[in-house]
RNA sequence: GCUGGAGUAGCUCAGUCGGUAGAGCAGCCGCCUCGUAAGCGGCAGGUCAGGGGUUCAAAUCCCCUCUCCAGCUCCA
């Protein structure tokens, strides 16, 4: 067996009579019903029935292993921190997206010191080649060996049993622990958990602990707040100095930083928390934005309106937001005995432009649209950048419609999005999720049902594989959130389109149908941007500031070799900007390199260089960002080449990235 | 909001044991007039986040507030 086979999963070649579960999660995993296994743990018989014992090596390197990997390193963090710290009460410690982590209840918070302390007993730890043994107990048995640990019993306690239990014929579950068991036999440690582990300590190639933090028991506000230990562990030191790196690149990225270094956003303290300025730079890529948006919803049949930016609370508490979210909003203003507020979403606003007359059905669906700025006052911890800011743009509509008109509107709001990930370099959407009602909600369960069904419809008509999110509908209505990956792949929520049958009602929205009556209209909320700001930073992010050649705010940098060809280079400039190209000259005296080497950190997409034999001959010397370069290119054609990438870019028709 | 970390020039950072602040880049001025990622010299720039306290003396120690970062919770 090869060296980095860490644990196997087992599964029978026919259906099993409940010797074996499948796991949750995992059903197109593998084509069996199949359970992961420790190695040295002895396999289940065939049954008797003919049925074969398939035995499947999982690697470190693959996803089953890493999180074998991790999870064991979990253990091994949290047996080093009880050896360091024995009155600390462990919680769990499961192995998450890149790492582990887990949580423990202390008498004081771990500081950075405290990490490399643990940091250097689990490394002793692994010199140890402590074993990982696998026990199964009873729910008796288990509560005594956790007596001192509150959290592990409440775990416990909570615990139903499963089906395999009722099929075995017990009514109360099996629990597994492992004990980490000493060279010497010896037993180290020993922990409530559904393994598999590792053979031993001493098969943990890498791993590094990162930081601390707090988290709540059981992720709920009203909790005890625990002190969460996070780390990394990897399959050999170079794919932990991989990650590592990843981690320092993703750090370089941060908009904020390339906000403020290419000049594009400011975020002085003055402004306050949650607000940003956007400097020349960053207000011509965020217009290309608006200008791309505002022509495509006017092309796809929406009416354009504008709104203010306060209006009377009344309005709120008519919507339910004041009572749903009035603790979010910004607070109220006493003006001539009425109470204004800035507003946090648009939709009311759009709901009094339909009311502004009588409808028909034949308005209907009425689409109307504003990039309409809102104010939210997000609590101080959760505030980040232009990703989580307290005053945003919407790209926001509401779509007024026949619940027969739902599907339909919704199949076009979905492919609406898609084409605008295509433009701004995003791909294809990398999830697309239909949210159900949650818990806090109004609304009837046949009006629910309906929404829910509309959404899944229009989600499967529109072509993309659709994941069903239960009880993460808004409080009015379900929705659908579309995702996009970005250039290092990390993954952004987007888009949302929502269905709403709160408001209509609240506002006594009608429409006079072709029997002359009144009826109550549907309403579609969407937003495919989600945040101009924050699809802005996500831009800025995976982009790494080297925003696709029509986004960028200086698409041509025109360098003249010496000041003598400054006139020439005007001249360029000229023959740029008379197609719509934005360009300047360097004008600087500074030498040929510098300012090469300047247009290069500000991410230019094109540098011209122009000198005497440019001049003479009507050329240019073309360098594209990040490197190649040609010389002695017709100034004419370098002009249509450009304006041609633009358009393209522009149609979506160029990947990027 | 909660837990932890941090805040020194526009930016990135140094500042020892408590003795009143320094570099590089950027900026400005001058020289250089240059063929593809940094030419040279000079000048200017700081209420050390803000407030309070301890001290003969505070960027440095203590307290409070603000802001930022990481995470938790939340996200119409």
């Amino acid at each position: 067996m090869r060296n980095d086979v860490i644990a196997a999963t087992v599964a029978r070649s026919d259906a099993p009579d409940g010797a074996l579960v499948q796991l949750p999660g995992q059903q197109n995993v593998h084509p069996h019903p199949h359970e992961e296994w420790d190695l040295d743990r002895a396999l289940p018989s065939g049954g008797g029935d003919g049925a074969t014992v398939i035995l499947t090596p999982i690697r470190a390197s693959s996803p089953e292993g890493r999180d074998i990997l991790r999870h064991s390193t979990a253990h091994v963090m949290a047996q080093a921190v009880t050896d360091l710290f024995p009155e600390a009460k462990w919680a769990i410690g499961p192995a998450v997206e890149d790492g582990f982590y887990y949580d423990f209840d202390v008498e004081r918070p771990f500081t950075p010191e405290d990490l490399e302390t643990i940091e250097t007993r689990m490394r002793e730890l692994l010199v140890a080649k402590q074993r990982f043994v696998r026990a199964e107990v009873t729910r008796e048995e288990a509560l005594a060996m956790f007596a001192q640990q509150p959290y592990k019993r409440e775990v416990i306690e909570r615990v139903e049993p499963s089906e395999v239990d009722i099929a075995e014929g017990r009514d109360e579950p099996t629990f597994t622990v492992y004990r980490n068991v000493d060279v010497d036999g010896g037993e180290a440690w020993v922990d409530l958990c559904r393994g598999p582990h590792l053979g031993s300590t001493d098969r943990i190639p890498a791993f590094k602990l990162l930081r601390t933090a707090g988290a709540y028991w059981r992720g709920r506000e009203d909790q005890p707040m625990l002190q969460r230990i996070y780390g990394t562990a990897w399959e050999s030191q170079a794919a932990l100095d991989a990650h590592l790196t990843m981690l320092e690149e993703a750090r370089a990225r941060d908009h904020r930083r390339l906000g403020r270094e290419l000049g594009m956003l400011h975020m002085p303290e003055e402004l306050g928390p949650g607000l940003a300025i956007f400097l020349p730079k960053g207000a011509h890529v965020r217009r290309l934005m608006e200008d791309w948006i505002r022509e495509e919803t006017l092309a796809r049949g929406y009416e354009p309106v504008y709104t203010p930016h306060v209006a009377k609370e009344d309005l709120w508490r008519i919507s339910g937001h004041l009572e749903n979210y009035g603790d979010l909003m910004f607070p109220g203003m006493e003006v001539e005995h009425a109470t204004y507020r800035l507003k946090p979403m648009n939709c009311p606003f759009h709901i009094l432009a339909y009311t502004s007359r009588t409808r028909s059905y034949r308005d209907l669906p009425l689409r109307i649209s504003e990039l309409g700025t809102v104010y939210r006052f997000e609590r101080s911890g959760v505030v980040n950048g232009m990703l989580r800011a307290r005053g945003f743009t919407q790209d926001d509509s509401h779509i007024f419609c026949r619940p027969d008109q739902v599907v339909d509107e919704v199949i076009a709001c979905i492919t609406f999005a898609r084409d605008l990930y295509r433009a701004f370099g995003l791909g294809e959407p990398s999830r697309v999720a239909v949210s159900t009602r949650p818990d806090k909600s109004i609304g009837t369960s046949e009006q629910w049902e309906q929404a829910e069904r509309a959404l899944m419809d229009a989600a499967a008509a529109s072509g993309f594989a659709y994941e069903v999110d239960a009880g993460e509908g808004a409080f009015y209505g379900p929705k659908i959130d579309i995702h996009a990956r970005d250039a290092i792949g990390r993954e952004w929520q987007l888009t949302t389109i929502q269905v709403d049958f709160n408001l209509p009602g609240r506002f006594g929205l009608a429409y006079i149908g072709e029997d002359g009556q009144k009826h109550e209209p549907y309403m579609v909320h969407r937003a495919l941007f989600g945040s101009i700001e924050r699809f802005f930073a996500v831009l800025l992010e995976s982009t790494n500031g080297a925003f696709p050649f029509w986004l960028a705010p200086e698409q041509v940098r025109v360098v003249p070799v010496a000041a003598d060809f400054l006139d020439h280079a005007h001249t360029v400039v000229a023959a740029c900007r008379a197609v719509g190209l934005r360009a300047e000259v360097d004008a600087s005296d500074d030498s040929l390199g510098a300012r090469i080497r300047t247009a290069q950190t500000e991410k230019v997409p094109v540098t011209l260089v122009v000198g005497a034999d440019e001049q003479a001959q009507g050329t240019v010397a073309v360098r594209r960002y990040g490197g190649d370069q040609r010389k002695g290119v017709p100034l004419d054609q370098l002009v249509q080449e450009l304006v041609e990438e633009s358009r393209a870019g522009r149609r979506g028709e160029i990947a990027v990235g």
